[in-house]
DNA sequence: TGCAAAATGAAAATGGTTGTCAAAGTCGAC
DNA sequence: GTCGACTTTGACAACCATTTTCATTTTGCA
């Protein structure tokens, strides 16, 4: 039984951005679902497990979701404002990392990789405080 | 008064990889050392935000706190089996994220890049369950 | 239809981190 | 050397996202 499952993953789709797992659970509430919080969070470690949805962390330790329109290996450019993302390849990054993690010894290679700037809509409204 | 900062420090820099504020903490007080944990975490945050020490982190959403070496800019090669850390400069890596950015019309472009993998020591060793 | 296995969710537990606040330490002025 | 303002410390409580628990509901399938 799949239909918590994707509706979830519905909602992640609605976003231009990553999503909390407590705002996934807020905005479903709020659209009349009847869902648990802890169903949400049970969904969300599914997709990301499944490879559906990619997952980082603020920099206040909380998760973020956002579900990918590829499945393909990939690295965000998001906005510090609105949160808007864009999915970027960049192979020259991944051949990077692989040479440097090579060069050390190292093996069985992984990377993280996320880039954040202010867009162009952002950049032209006021700044905050 | 910074001997409980510069104690902190200290710890930090006696480490291989990058430890987490319970981790120093523990250490500290193993050592004989009288402190606080309050302490540690107001001093981790301090010494981080002075640039002194290097923090990301972990998958659980743990902070972790590495002194290192040099205080420019630079990414890490983490061992995930030991943490042992090295610091790697990726100058491709610098200008791919700025030319992705600016492609994409963001501008303050600032990025996260973490390299892990499995050290030649640690990949010897027989794994792990 | 019946029933075992899986899914659900409310509430409690967890655990890293931060806030509170009174006690202790620091330092300059006298 | 002493007094008092200011800073630092740390025990403890508060926070809050996330996880666990566990009783109930739903589902899959014979």
């Amino acid at each position: 039984m799949t239909t918590r499952r994707d509706a979830v993953h519905d909602t992640l789709r609605q976003s231009e951005g990553f999503r909390s797992a407590q705002d996934v659970y807020a905005e479903m509430r709020q659209h009349g679902a009847k869902i648990g919080l802890t169903t949400v969070y049970r969904a969300l470690q599914a997709l990301a497990d499944g490879g559906h949805v990619d997952v980082l962390r603020t920099d206040d330790g909380e998760s973020v979701y956002r579900a990918c329109e590829t499945g393909e290996h990939h690295h965000h450019l998001v906005c510090r404002r609105c949160g808007r993302t864009v999915e970027v390849a960049g192979p020259a990054v991944e051949r990077w990392a692989e040479t440097v993690g090579t060069e050390h010894g190292f093996t069985e290679i992984t990377h993280t990789v996320e880039v954040f700037g202010t867009c162009s809509s952002c950049s032209r409204t006021p700044r905050p405080a």
